[in-house]
DNA sequence: GCGACCTGGGACCGGTCGGTCTCATCCAAG
DNA sequence: CTTGGATGAGACCGACCGGTCCCAGGTCGC
């Protein structure tokens, strides 16, 4: 059973793009007949159904996304420049990814009726985003790098929310510049309203 | 030519929450049959093929959330105020909308890859929305109640693509807080870093 | 009230959809 | 080398897709 894991793994890469381009009802099963150079039988032994391929196929390219817009963040120190690198990531690491534009976005939207199955993976997908940039505000507020009156869960959702709704426009510009001013502005939004004063009750490293 | 006329725009009020909520693929013929109690010759007879009658049905309700964006603004005197109104009308009022969010960004993802006659009418309500917002700036920037170096292009885009997103998230997420609360940044970004301030050459009203 | 045209019904079309099944072949363990 | 399960090809399926067409009946100007 290891040259069939292979070829799973291998027509997930490949019908992932269609996916995430074509959407669910717009990706045929000939389509991905064609981007895996295989028969219909040949894809229908490995997966029981279009759905489940299709599933398989969004966490594949979600985890690209979310290691990419992640990568090489841990170990920045401060945790208000870590977000800060996670918005810029946002905007400038495109390489590697599933091509078609951010998948949370394409599926949420593709599936929010109809497809409860895969909806509730879109919906997943935010909630693991949301919670990872909100640990990292827990942390910062923590450390008292980042003010106290910050709502860690809602910077979260706000930086997320921006990202994406820009990055849409982006998209449909077909032009990088709404999506970088949206960066700059969440950028300036951590540096002088999340970011802790040094002065005043700088009091901890306990 | 008057009965049939009230036929046509009858099928466009039916299908546009078909198309708006399913998709161009999703939405089928047999869908717009049930939704109008036509046959398909009944259909077809006044739309030459599903694609044309999906563009009226984005155009309707593209309207419809245009209006609705806008309405009760136009008498509001000062722009930074009236700026507020429109990010508030986008989050409070929801009645009278064709059901299934917001007509642009459905319509953006869904056709993105494939379908570029829609894509293009998904741009260009894009760009009239921008336009909109952008003149107003302008004529706050004119009347000296926006700082001069408030960008009203990027101003626009920027509350375009914050909304958009964070109804995004709102949706997937069948909860209102993370477009309120975007709706607050939005809204207190307009006060602190927009408006101009009363003091510092405050002459006009020439 | 007549006649022409506008309107809508519904049978019909070829193509494609997602999905099933059988069978030849491949591969790897013994 | 044998053999049995894993693998993939591809014919086949019924349903449904978007779209066409002709005809009966309704509507309207005259």
């Amino acid at each position: 059973m290891r040259k069939g894991e292979q070829t799973r793994q291998e027509i997930i890469r490949k019908a992932a793009p269609i996916f995430n381009q074509k959407g669910y009802e717009g990706a045929t099963v000939s389509d991905l007949m064609r981007a895996t150079g295989l028969e219909k039988g040949g894809i229908y032994r490995h997966f029981g159904s279009k759905q489940e391929l299709a599933g398989d196929a969004f966490d594949y390219a979600w985890k690209i996304a979310m290691d990419t817009r992640f990568e090489g963040t841990e170990q920045i120190p401060n945790t208000v420049d870590r977000l800060k690198q996670i918005v810029r990531n946002f905007r400038d690491r495109r390489t590697g990814l599933v091509p078609g534009g951010c998948p949370l976005l394409n599926t949420a939207i593709d599936c929010d009726n109809g497809n409860p199955k895969l909806r509730a993976k879109a919906h997943q997908a935010l909630t693991s985003w949301l919670e990872r940039m909100e640990s990292i505000a827990e942390g910062g507020q923590r450390r008292g790098e980042i003010r106290p009156d910050v709502d860690p869960a809602k910077l979260a959702t706000l930086i997320a929310g921006t990202l994406e709704g820009s990055g849409m426009v982006s998209r449909l510009q077909r032009n990088r510049k709404p999506l970088a001013l949206a960066c700059r502005h969440l950028e300036e939004y951590l540096e002088t309203t999340v970011r802790a004063r040094k002065s005043k009750t700088g009091a901890d490293k306990s």
